[in-house]
RNA sequence: GGGCAAGUGGUGGAAUGGCAUACACGAAGGACUUAAAAUCCUUUGGCCGCAAGGUCGUGAGGGUUCAACUCCCUCCUUGCCCACCA
């Protein structure tokens, strides 16, 4: 047994973050370095990150974005911009709302205390924002304006009422968002959504499909990842819109093509089950009660299953016939399932030869196949055809068309179809009008109020905001809440003072997240949304940091208001981000991050145990921003570590040693590097430089946190190199020493400003350290007299010599033959060719 | 079916035409310690070799080039987004 005292934990923290941390924290808010005066906005540069959802606590996968905006605007600060920084919350949704059904907690009182939690957490990881700036979605001094917004939409013809089928989930009893539906099923309960018919309110997003993608060009800071997507999302194709006569019906039937080339291969018309023609079709044929049952059959399933791609085709002949124009063919008429009534015309030119669908159901129901498009050297049959052939060929059976290649047909039976009036050219987009309505109570009220005289009346502005009321039955019932509130429901005409209605629905939260941005360049404003003239020079936002899960609804949402506030001259500018940034998931144990998968890990301990320049820097290490990343408890230790190191350089080497010259006993045992082919302070003045000016272009060039830390790191592992009693007797030495020192420190500030703040302040230097001036690397300090030449023969590495680097071409090739490796090698060989790319590699090629 | 990423050591990744594997994790060994932790140092792609060195090697196959992880073509695999969109 032993007596010896056991070990004491004291010196598992290797430098005091749980001192220092709180500190720096509190010097920063005291001092008000994230505060902006916006009437000041020379340099401006304005560093959004996407407001969150205020749900219970964060996770470091949610972290990744706030460590990487705080990273930009330290940065940017130090570059000498005036940078704004604000933060708020997304407050309005159904989660609360929820929670509340369950928990008996008002969805207003959980969502403040995740606030409370989400702004603790963020100091905690020294994510510093102007919080005067605040914006709270759910509070009524915002949602005002919202709703203002709403109404101005209104006043435009942009805002609409219609009848549509909307998600609907029967378990939850309530309306769901699209992207709430997960292929057909409710994304909380798994039960199948139905649809139902239900009055609700749109904003004419298509009216702006066009600006939407074609202002896609503005944004070359934007990923293409995300543009890619929103112009998919858009959908535009351009094809003709052809009139076809019905045979014995005054009607003409049009139907949308992009493929007007295979219009002589037409053999059916298909039309959606809804299309408004079917009954006046049917009526008379003499199937017409089954038939109908047939359709209506389809029109209850198919819209069930509109989610489901993989649902076997299903059609029923009306008994009609249109013609033809080309060929005056008769061609019958079908329903089909697989017809979409919202897309086109909502009925197709079916060309079974050379479109997959439309073969399938030709074959099904044994309609012809006619070979329109044709391959000379492999000519195409249509008894033996196994599935339809979509690209392009020469066109056959085509009348006048015929030997013409198809995408030139394309063009000319366009212009004959427009000359003869038999159809014109059209563009359709597969964006949709924005549903915004939705029967919940945790959102903003819808505006509007129904007289029995006047009709729909929008709220004017001076009766602003339509207060949510806080004592609502919300329990789902499958009608919106705020029904049952006779105070909310009854009120007055604001046109004719009568008795009337308000509107019950209120507006998805979309809404709320899509004018934010410009709400906090003047948060109290009571007046107005906005500052017309602040807004103008601070926006647009000259970094927008956010998840990739966004790229298509909140971008493309706010890119519309913007453009409508834009329209009626609110703001002098129609595209509200000019560079975009979005970032990957933090994954752990091959899936995201979340609750419900039970992998989250919290930061409130990480921070704890390691500190939060810890978790910010192993945050930033792991990987590319842009791309997703597997998070790795091991690998946090490996950043303290580095911390660590950083710290004891500065504070035994630095403050300590060089002045007393004494030489702590642990670093004198350092060893003195072996000779280097330079002297060691050269050696070490031109790696500090370099490292400034590799650390400044991964900042400036893109978001490359990985290579920048990495370069720092070899930084801090070279000044290991120098022992102390090398430096303590060497003025020059000492000098590069701690110019090298103070390059760490303050190239480290952004990723983890308070061991930074903390050593500068150690240092002996002012704070704060992010008041200081970002480094400039210098241009003497970074050439080499000799440079290391690396020496291929026939592109393989033989060799590497040095030489003066400023030899001539001449000199060079006398260096390199006299070698003793290649002298060996090319002796004997002709040289064939002798390649030399300056100050770097020589390629010698021999026969 | 369409669109977009990506595929490199035991692991995360670096290198965007010029030394493949920087930096870090992990592992092995050493110094310090009674011991451990921490710290510091060394080694660490495969194969052959005592070594010097050689040789293979960036999902597969081809091509362009003096030179290819990088560019081009074909294919495979994985992930994401969209999808009976005419």
């Amino acid at each position: 047994m032993t007596d010896y005292p056991q070990p004491t934990p004291q010196d598992e923290r290797s430098y005091p973050f749980d001192k220092i941390e709180p500190k720096w924290q509190k010097f920063w808010r005291d001092k008000g370095l994230f505060k902006v005066d916006t009437a000041s906005y020379k340099d401006k540069f304005y560093c959004l990150m996407m407001f969150p959802y205020p749900s219970a606590a964060l996770h470091v996968g949610h972290g990744r974005n706030y460590i990487i905006g705080d990273v930009v605007a330290r940065y940017k600060m130090m570059r000498g911009f005036n940078v704004l920084t604000p933060m708020g919350f997304d407050a309005f949704g159904l989660p609360a709302e929820n929670a509340a059904i369950k928990g008996g907690i008002h969805p207003e009182e959980s969502t403040l205390n995740n606030i409370k939690t989400m702004k603790r957490q963020l100091d905690q990881w020294g994510v510093e924002y102007d919080w005067d700036r605040i914006v709270i979605s759910c509070d009524p001094a915002y949602y005002k304006w919202t709703q203002w917004i709403f109404t101005k939409l209104y006043e435009k013809g942009l805002a609409y009422k219609k009848k549509a089928f909307v998600n609907w989930c029967p378990s939850c009893k309530t309306v769901l968002a699209n992207e709430q539906v997960v292929n057909g099923a409710c994304e909380r309960c798994d039960s199948e959504v139905l649809q139902k018919d239900l009055e609700q309110w749109f904003f004419k997003i298509t009216h702006y499909a066009e600006r939407l993608l074609k202002d896609l060009e503005k944004l070359p800071n934007w990923p293409d990842r995300v543009k890619a997507m929103q112009k998919n999302w858009i959908g535009k194709s351009e094809g003709v819109e052809i009139d076809f006569k019905i045979e014995n019906l005054a009607d003409t039937l049009k139907c949308y093509t992009t493929r007007i080339d295979t219009i002589y291969g037409a053999t059916f018309i298909a039309l959606a089950p809804e299309h408004p023609l079917v009954e006046k079709l049917i009526s008379g044929s003499p199937d017409e009660k089954n038939s109908l049952k047939a359709i209506n059959k389809m029109r209850a399933e198919s819209k069930i299953s509109r989610a489901d791609a993989e649902v076997a085709k299903e059609g029923v002949f009306t008994g009609r016939f249109v013609i033809n124009p080309v060929n005056h063919e008769k061609v019958p008429i079908w329903v089909a399932n697989y017809i979409l009534m919202e897309y086109g015309t909502g009925a197709i030119m079916a060309v079974p030869a050379h479109d997959q669908r439309d073969f399938e159901f030709a074959k099904l129901y044994k309609l012809p196949i006619k070979v329109v498009i044709d391959d000379p050297k492999h000519p195409l049959d249509a008894g033996t055809m196994k599935e339809a052939h979509i690209g392009e060929g020469i066109m056959a059976n085509s009348g006048q068309f015929n030997g013409m290649k198809s995408e030139v047909a394309v063009e000319k039976i366009a212009d004959y179809f427009e000359e003869k009036k038999m159809g014109k050219r059209s563009t359709q987009y597969k964006l949709r009008d924005w549903l915004i309505s939705r029967q919940r109570y945790w959102g903003a009220p819808i505006p509007i109020v129904y007289c029995p005289k006047c009709g729909i009346v929008s709220v004017p502005e001076k009766d602003l905001p339509v207060l949510l009321p806080k004592n609502v039955e919300f329990r789902p019932t499958g009608e919106s809440p705020l029904k049952f509130s006779e105070d909310f429901v009854n009120t007055k005409c604001p046109k004719c003072h009568g008795p009337a209605k308000r509107e019950t629905d209120t507006m998805d939260t979309f809404v709320d997240s899509s004018w934010y941005y410009l709400r906090y360049i003047t948060p109290k404003l009571k007046d107005k949304p906005f500052d017309t003239g602040l807004v103008n020079r601070w926006l647009p936002v000259d970094q927008y940091i956010g998840g990739v899960e966004h790229a298509i609804l909140h971008l493309l949402y706010s890119r519309f208001i913007t453009k409508f506030l834009f329209d009626i001259k609110m703001t002098g500018f129609d595209e509200p981000f000019k560079n975009l940034f979005t970032q990957g998931m933090i994954i752990k144990d091959g899936a995201k991050m979340s609750k419900s998968k039970g992998n989250v890990v919290s930061p409130d301990k990480l921070i704890a145990d390691y500190g939060a320049d810890t978790v910010r820097l192993y945050t930033l290490f792991i990987g590319p921003p842009e791309k997703d990343a597997e998070w790795s408890d091991r690998g946090t230790e490996g950043s303290y570590r580095f911390l660590g190191r950083v710290w004891r350089l500065v504070e035994k080497i630095h403050s300590s040693s060089l002045r007393g010259a004494e030489g702590d006993e642990a670093i004198s045992k350092v060893k003195i590097a072996s000779a280097a082919s330079q002297p060691r302070n050269d050696s070490l003045k031109r790696k500090t430089h370099l490292t400034i000016k590799k650390v400044t272009e991964d900042l400036d060039g893109g978001f490359h946190f990985n290579t920048a830390i990495s370069s720092i790191m070899e930084l801090v592992n070279e000044t290991y190199d120098l022992s102390v009693s090398e430096i303590a007797n060497d003025a020059v030495k000492q000098k590069v020493m701690s110019e090298a020192v103070e390059a760490i420190v303050i190239l480290l500030s952004p990723f983890v400003p308070h061991i930074a703040e903390e050593l500068w302040s150690n240092l002996g230097k002012p704070s704060s350290i992010f008041r200081m001036k970002w480094p400039e690397y210098d241009r003497s300090a970074i050439v080499e007299d000799v440079v290391t030449i690396v020496v291929q023969v026939n592109g393989k590495l033989r060799s590497k010599v040095e030489v003066p680097s400023d030899i001539k071409e001449e000199g060079l090739r006398q260096m390199v033959l006299a070698d003793p490796k290649i002298k060996e090698i090319t002796s004997g060989k002709t040289i064939k060719n002798f390649i030399i790319v300056p100050k770097k590699l020589v390629n010698i090629v021999i026969g």
